[in-house]
DNA sequence: CTCGCCGGCGCC
DNA sequence: AAACGGCGCCGGCGAG
């Protein structure tokens, strides 16, 4: 028999989130059942009441992850009861049921009644996220959720204090509301307990064991935190810095940065249209640069020129933004053939070091950084409030993250999960799938499709890649492309662009199709000024529209390459027609598509043909990934027989669980979490046998690293590898090289 | 001053 | 017909 169950809508008051402390100690509860009826615990009756509760209740919060996380801060043997009430599907928040429903209806983030974005009553702020007073505005139709809330962040105020003197307490403090101060708390209970109410209608709720399971676990993660190495941060930064003055130096007398370093984006996109061969005046403001603001009327940005004042029209090749002003990105600028621009072209990168990841780095130099997380986005991905899921793969910036003493990284990711996923869906929905076949048989998907590709055998060509062939490997990375690139639906536009932006990759030169240079006569890596040191010539000709669209200045041949590509990789993995097909039917509609996940039965609303195309297979893989991380985080926290016993898993990177485990413990831990990791997978994917995850143990965060065997057969931390006295960036000692 | 938007760029 | 998707954060700009 069921036991009977309580209903509760739980909210705490703490002290104020402080960095490096998530779980900040506890003030008073706010507790309401289903019939509204409210009470406030003092300190000293929360986490009895709790205990009391935790195993027979229904518990409703908005970001209630946080509230336990306090609880089991302060508790840590309520810890179990806590995953006990996840697991089995007790705990309801109304932020993610808001989410939910509304990824169900394509409205995610913004608000059903405006179409516009959503914007928190409370706070007058526009952020993706639901908090109560959203979601309070969205159901109840009340903007009112944080009246009285004087104390809202003055709780601290009241430790100590016996409920029955809360006003008279709040009076000497200056409060004009006094009674407010034991009226807010209630108020939040009452408005989470109306809410959860007020949302029984909503979809996708089938979900939300699942999804607020997921946010407790990446909770904790949060709670554990990130910290940075003083030292590596300490010379990251003295590189950076180096870097950026130099740069004011190099780049003052042409008037692109100023003395303090700021970039004049005029002169920048002048620079960029005159190299591009823009000449003449801008008719629309005549050479000025500057037109009158129809709204204030004064003089503001030509928007027609980018303030240039050139005739931007007289240079075909020049590559525009979306909105039609002159683009100049960092592709731009290292194809722009003018030697100052290239040169400026690296620019971007260190301010964006500067400016954006420093600041991240150190603060992890003073206490642990606590990334808030985000359980849900569209597609069923996670987000994070903070950059943790962002740090730049190279520059020596993962490696300023360090596990605390005594403990190691253990990173397991998926290899080549949305390969998998997506063969798993073309099972589902085609009902047979040549990449699930040749997932099955562990081929190398890429050299799968580049053998194909060469009329060469699938062991032939693969034997040319292990010889590290030059020819196959370029052919190789083309196909790699191909297979992340078309399963979302990609043309060949976007394809040949998108390649040459991120990777610096070109589709001609790759498979060998392009002319020799004749000017270095195909020395690579030489300063050639000719092919930019490549050896061979791309964009000979370039062509600004294709398959009937406008497309940014590209390089012809590469087009039709990727055409052919394009073509070959239907023919490789032949039930993507249907795959494709299937979509279509599905999201055509201009009222918008709807698709529901497999497994998880999530519906995903509004969707296009492209969107519709992805989501499939990313909303697959972030669902098992998010299995994944459940069950190591259970086994971490609750089970004391477990290898992974006090593991603590910190972040969902999408295909990858990172987590920092004792060291003593970490072969059986790191082996376990990749068994769990298969185990997940397995489930989500039952169609589809790819190769078993593996662990790579750190001793600082690197996107290299890899599992290593010790002597003993026992995992050993992954080390870089060092030339004979290098020093490493991150190391004390360093210097950085002339 | 703050806010929203754009261009840009970091990740998977 | 053809079209990759999903995030968060920065500086600069325009408007109120």
């Amino acid at each position: 028999m069921t036991p009977e169950r309580n209903y509760w809508a739980f909210d705490l008051e703490t002290d104020l989130i402080m960095p490096g402390l998530l779980a900040p100690p506890p003030v008073c509860a706010s507790v309401s059942d289903a019939k509204g009826a409210k009470k406030i615990l003092a300190d000293a009756e929360i986490l009895p009441w709790v205990a009391h509760e935790l195993d027979r209740s229904i518990w409703i919060g908005a970001n209630i992850a946080y509230d336990f996380g306090v609880i089991g801060a302060y508790s840590p043997s309520l810890v179990r009861s806590i995953f006990k009430a996840y697991r089995e599907g007790r705990v309801f928040d109304i932020q993610i049921a808001q989410a939910l429903d509304a990824i169900a209806k394509g409205t995610l983030f913004k608000d059903p009644r405006t179409g516009g974005g959503l914007k928190d009553p409370t706070t007058g702020k526009s952020k993706n996220r639901y908090s109560l007073s959203i979601v309070t505005d969205l159901v109840l139709g009340r903007k009112d959720a944080k009246a009285n809330d004087w104390a809202r962040l003055r709780y601290s105020l009241f430790r100590g204090v016996p409920l029955a003197g809360w006003t008279e307490h709040a009076r000497a403090l200056g409060c004009v509301d006094p009674e407010g101060v034991t009226q807010y708390p209630l108020d939040d209970a009452g408005n989470t307990m109306s809410c959860a109410l007020g949302q029984r209608g909503h979809e996708n709720l089938q979900e939300m064991a699942a999804q607020s399971y997921t946010a407790w676990c990446m909770h904790l993660g949060s709670m554990w935190g990130r910290r940075t190495d003083p030292v590596a941060v300490a010379n990251l930064k003295t590189i950076i810095e180096a870097k950026h003055a130099k740069a004011v130096i190099d780049f003052k007398a042409s008037g692109l940065l100023d003395e303090n370093g700021d970039e004049d984006q005029i002169v920048k996109k002048r620079m960029v249209a005159t190299a591009y061969g823009a000449t003449g005046i801008c008719p629309a403001c005549v050479g000025s640069g500057k037109v009158i603001s129809e709204k204030s009327g004064n003089p503001i940005q030509c928007k027609v020129c980018s303030a240039t004042g050139l005739n931007i029209a007289s240079a075909p090749t020049l590559k525009l933004t979306d909105t039609g002003g002159v683009c100049a990105d960092r592709d731009a600028l290292s194809e722009s053939g003018d030697d100052l621009l290239e040169s400026y072209a690296d620019v971007s990168n260190i301010n964006k070091l500067r400016n954006t990841y420093l600041p991240f780095l150190e603060l992890g130099t003073k206490q642990p950084v606590n990334v808030q997380p985000n359980v849900i986005v569209e597609n069923g991905r996670t987000s994070y409030e903070g950059l943790i899921q962002l740090i730049p793969r190279q520059g020596g910036i993962r490696e300023c993250f360090l596990p605390r003493e005594g403990w190691l990284y253990c990173s397991t990711d998926y290899p080549a999960l949305e390969m998998t996923t997506l063969a798993q869906v073309c099972m589902w929905i085609v009902g047979w799938s040549q990449l699930q076949q040749a997932i099955d048989a562990k081929l190398d998907l890429h050299s799968a499709f580049a053998a194909k590709l060469t009329g060469k055998s699938y062991d032939e060509f693969y034997a040319l890649i292990l010889a590290k062939d030059k020819w196959a490997k370029g052919i190789r990375q083309a196909c790699k492309a191909a297979n992340f690139g078309f399963p979302g639906y990609m043309g060949a536009a976007r394809f040949v662009a998108s390649k040459r932006a991120q990777e610096n990759l070109r589709i001609c030169i790759s498979l060998g199709q392009a002319p020799k240079c004749e000017t270095c006569q195909g020395v690579e890596g030489i300063d050639c000024k000719r092919c930019y040191g490549r050896g061979f010539l791309c964009a000979l000709v370039k062509v600004t529209e294709w398959n009937n669209r406008k497309t940014t200045p590209t390089c012809k041949h590469c087009l039709e390459l990727a055409e052919d590509l394009k073509k070959g990789w239907f023919a490789q993995w032949s039930e993507m027609k249907s795959y494709f097909d299937f979509i279509k039917k599905q999201c055509a509609s201009p009222l918008g598509g709807k698709l529901r996940q497999f497994v998880s039965n999530r519906w995903r609303g509004n969707l296009d043909v492209m969107n519709g195309a992805n989501t499939l297979f990313s909303g697959l893989a972030a669902d098992l990934a998010k299995y994944a991380l459940r069950l190591i985080s259970d086994e971490a926290y609750t089970d004391e027989n477990s290898a992974l016993w006090e593991t603590r898993p910190l972040e969902l990177i999408h295909d990858e669980v990172f987590s920092e485990m004792p060291e003593a413990r970490a072969h059986a831990a790191a082996w376990r979490q990749a068994e769990l990791c298969d185990q997940a997978l397995a489930r989500y994917c039952p169609d589809v046998k790819p190769k078993n995850v593996e662990p790579a143990l750190m001793r600082r965060w690197s996107k290299d690293a890899e599992r290593v065997d010790g002597p003993d057969g026992k995992l050993i931390p992954w080390t870089p590898k060092r030339k004979p006295g290098e020093v490493f960036m991150w190391e004390p000692g360093y210097t950085a090289a002339a």
